[in-house]
DNA sequence: ACCTGAACACCGTTCAAGT
DNA sequence: ACCTGAACACCGTTCAAGT
């Protein structure tokens, strides 16, 4: 007590000063995130962050390694190389789902390409073993990272922001669509995220396992 | 003169702020319009621009609806519903990675879908004439776009972070890949965005079709 | 109805100064 | 080497006041 904020014991350091603003942006989101809010949650001047870490862009750049180091592992089950990689994107997709808003600033700061070494060695593997290779396989497994990245940035936001200002219901009318109305009701119905993501995947492996 | 701003002349509107707005999100980027920059360039006091569109938020609410308005429009061309639809989408990915800044606003904002309607026509007509048809169809429209999409807010960042801090080089050694050391060369390369993007257009979209 | 000015509670960043 | 305090140049937002 007295001088030593109740935080923090002894020296500042900078892995404390990492640790305590990847706190805030998992409990707040990195908006949220401010020089400031950090050194009063640590009980240190402002000035003192800049001392350990840097400016804010530098601040982000470090909570980024730390993200990166812990985040995106996956696993493969199921039998044959087109189940296992469709259960390696669907862990995936889980991982990164888990803690969107980290996979979001990564993203931000330019840094998506690292998130994703663990499940490129899993992947790779499973191409291999299908007979891909070459830059056909550099493609397959690219094509496959960027699918599921790009549900989980596209999702985020639906989770977000639950009150969606247009309903598909409002985007739809029978002009729309004169030679189907049958299909009327399937577009303006909402399409579970989790559905489309199961349908893209399993329908965009397949497809790579079975040019071969 | 004297009185006037040299860039508006009369009275404000809400649509001369929402245009003024614009014009900076184009320019500078969606980060850097701020209420206090758009009152200095109309030349009027901050709380004006509270009085016509309301606070930050209902700003760039204002602004979403203007860019839907005139983004995302495609065209399909090639023979049969398989050509159309690759054309078609290699189409929507032009045109929004033209303005992907915009894309990235809409999107932060939660209306994406709103942003796909004018494709949404184009690829159900194809998807039709494919013989898709129910919840298939539905699935089959919204996973092409949701691929478009996510592409365009991925290479967004490629695009603006020229220096993209890891290499591919630098990930991969041959321990990744133990079974197959001749695709090292592929992975540590640097994958094409339009090529990729290309690959993966065409393998979901010939699956799609060829599902039926 | 439309607009201004001043004020409040925030930001990031720098700089001189302390121990 | 490590940290503080004060200052600067920004933000968004509100409120009372003017015409």
């Amino acid at each position: 007590m007295g001088r030593q904020s109740p935080t923090r014991d002894g020296a500042l350091s900078r892995d404390q000063v990492l640790q305590a603003a990847l706190e805030i942006v998992r409990t707040d989101g990195a908006d949220r995130l401010t020089i400031r809010g950090l050194a009063a949650k640590l009980g240190v001047a402002v000035t003192a962050i800049y001392w350990h870490v840097g400016d804010k862009q530098a601040l982000l750049d470090g909570l980024v390694d730390l993200i990166i180091a812990d985040i995106g592992e996956v696993t493969a089950g199921g039998r044959g190389p087109e189940a296992r990689l469709v259960s390696a994107g669907r862990s995936l997709r889980r991982s990164l789902l888990d803690q969107a808003d980290l996979v979001a600033l990564v993203q931000r700061q330019g840094r998506t390409a690292a998130l994703f070494q663990p499940a490129r060695r899993v992947l790779v593997r499973e191409l291999t073993a299908a007979g891909l290779a070459g830059e056909e396989a550099a493609l397959a497994l690219q094509a496959i990272l960027n699918m599921v990245v790009g549900s989980v940035l596209i999702d985020r936001q639906v989770a977000r922001q639950p009150a969606q200002r247009q309903e598909p219901e409002e985007l739809w009318t029978a002009d729309d669509v004169p030679d189907a109305p049958d299909l009327l009701p399937h577009l303006a119905h909402h399409l579970d995220e989790e559905r489309l993501f199961d349908y893209t995947l399993r329908v965009l492996v397949g497809a790579i396992i079975n040019r071969q």
